[in-house]
DNA sequence: CGTTTTATATAACATAATGTTATAAATATG
DNA sequence: CATATTTATAACATTATGTTATATAAAACG
């Protein structure tokens, strides 16, 4: 009695559905009536439910059926859209993405990942704007952005995300004695101001953690809302901070020195974009872009 | 060269992907391995691109093949899931709802739909949340509820709505000369105290307008945020109001009386659900017997 | 370097899916 | 009741999809 559904049947019951007959679904598919009489057939056996009464000689689909059309619509027009990718996709050489970043990027790592993508595709152009990581989230749901790149994402279901644990490093200026270190840890910070994140911030509440287990008492000393805010203070010899690899690497030559720091505090990066849109070719290879240009900074498992 | 892509070539692609070689793809399809060598050879004569390079003996998914293996896993995911349907539709008799909701309908119109609903499933069990609008898009984008009921619904790229344009009817204390009328136009308002919804909204815009169609100053008087808010203002005194059908029924035997305005001002009610999140048969049932229940008060065109 | 192993492609053919036409049965319609 | 319309069934052709056997090409090995 059952079998496997296969795409056909569900063409049959989406033309009976649009067109209240065999007949003229039969003919909105360009093929015979007793074709369709008996795909349909077969997709009932294969349910194991009926699809539709007759009542005054009009089809009226169960509610079964009904709850699975909105389903077997999605999939014909993914078909049709795999179907037809082959122009779309010579097409897709140009264009315009759009991308939502936290401030950070906007300045230091975006730029070059932006010209080298840019350079090898002419016609194509990007829109960037940075802004706070809710406002990101809002602009995805919202679709007004092909991608983002935000931090400390947690999950949304209409956002689908790639999310990549950076390594984090401890950053001081240049001379200061923890430079003698090749790893620094809680208890080589004893008494160091230290400039953080916000206190409610999930990066900060790992490092609270890591100095509670290692029963140092942590000197918070600035609180500040970006790395590169923090980077800039340690350069300007405010304190030192621990901060994602990634920013400290663009302030390695202006003043600061950094080393690793232990236990290793992932700084979650997440690539998003919206779940339910289509993107585009270019946004898929923009974000792949983006994304190898983090490996040598990733943590590995 | 070109014929219609079918799902067994995208199943095909997908284990390829998967397993990293044909021999493997084939086996965990439980096939054999010269099949899936056609069916793929197949697919890149039908897309009119190569799927796949070869490099050290190893297969790599081109860009394109890449781009489209999304739409594709989404595609089988989805005819796995209509496959299925046979054995979970019959599981479905017992469930919970969440429904999010305009205050109003918590009190009014919902409580009797939601006991006949009930009536007939027992094991059922429904949560409503009242709330304002905005929130309600708010959770239903955040798949905190399975269904919402709202109104002035302008769109949202990850909510799904089905919107049911309302008659309006001009309300006004038992008595009233008004009540003389069959139908009333602004030019018999003419200096009638008017209780109005908030001034931005879209159902005050369009009465404005019609005031002013018909020439007629619009004496505002009490602005309130909801329409039983106005009925109710109405029954003691306060004033008249245009409201949507859907409230004046039920103050219809409260000591009010009203009657059709013209010209016709529709109350856009929406039935909202997330777009991304497959409904329950339960929760599709539940929004079929509030749209059921609108029937009677809609605008036909 | 030749041999072996491994992965893939091609050929020949069987079976299932999907189309056709012809026709019977059921159902509206005048 | 007669007629037109719609759907189901039967018989059969074509295409899709599987099989096995075998050729080919590349990697691995001694």
């Amino acid at each position: 009695m059952e079998g496997p559904v296969r795409i056909r049947q569900l063409e049959a019951l989406n033309a009976l559905a649009d067109h209240g007959s065999m007949t003229k679904a039969a003919e909105s598919l360009k093929i015979s009536q007793p074709a369709v009489s008996r795909l349909l057939a077969d997709l009932t056996k294969d349910l194991g439910f009926k699809l539709f009464h007759r009542k005054d000689g009009r089809i009226n689909l169960t509610q079964e059926a009904r709850f699975l059309l909105p389903d077997i619509r999605r999939v014909l027009e993914s078909m049709s859209f795999i179907t037809e990718a082959g122009r779309n996709l010579s097409n897709q050489k140009a264009g315009h993405i759009r991308v939502a970043c936290l401030p950070g990027f906007a300045t230091s790592h975006l730029p070059s990942i932006i010209a080298k993508f840019m350079a090898d595709r002419p016609g194509v152009t990007i829109t960037v704007e940075p802004d706070r990581p809710e406002r990101i989230l809002e602009w995805i749901v919202g679709e007004q952005f092909d991608c983002g790149i935000t931090d400390g994402f947690d999950g949304h279901p209409a956002i689908e995300h790639e999310t990549v644990p950076i390594r984090s490093v401890c950053i001081f200026k240049q001379g200061h004695p923890l430079s003698e270190l090749d790893v620094i840890t809680p208890v080589d910070l004893k008494d160091q101001p230290i400039i953080h994140t916000r206190r409610d911030s999930a990066f900060f509440g790992s490092i609270d953690e890591a100095f509670k287990d290692a029963d140092v008492p942590l000197k918070p000393h600035i609180e500040i809302r970006q790395f590169t805010a923090a980077c800039e203070l340690v350069r300007n010899g405010a304190g030192l901070s621990i901060v994602s690899e990634l920013d400290a690497r663009s302030y390695a030559d202006r003043g600061v020195e950094f080393r690793p720091f232990e236990p290793s505090i992932p700084h979650n990066l997440s690539l998003v974009r919206p779940i339910h849109r289509h993107p585009s070719k270019l946004t898929l290879e923009f974000m792949a872009m983006f994304e190898e240009s983090l490996q040598n900074l990733r943590i590995h498992e």
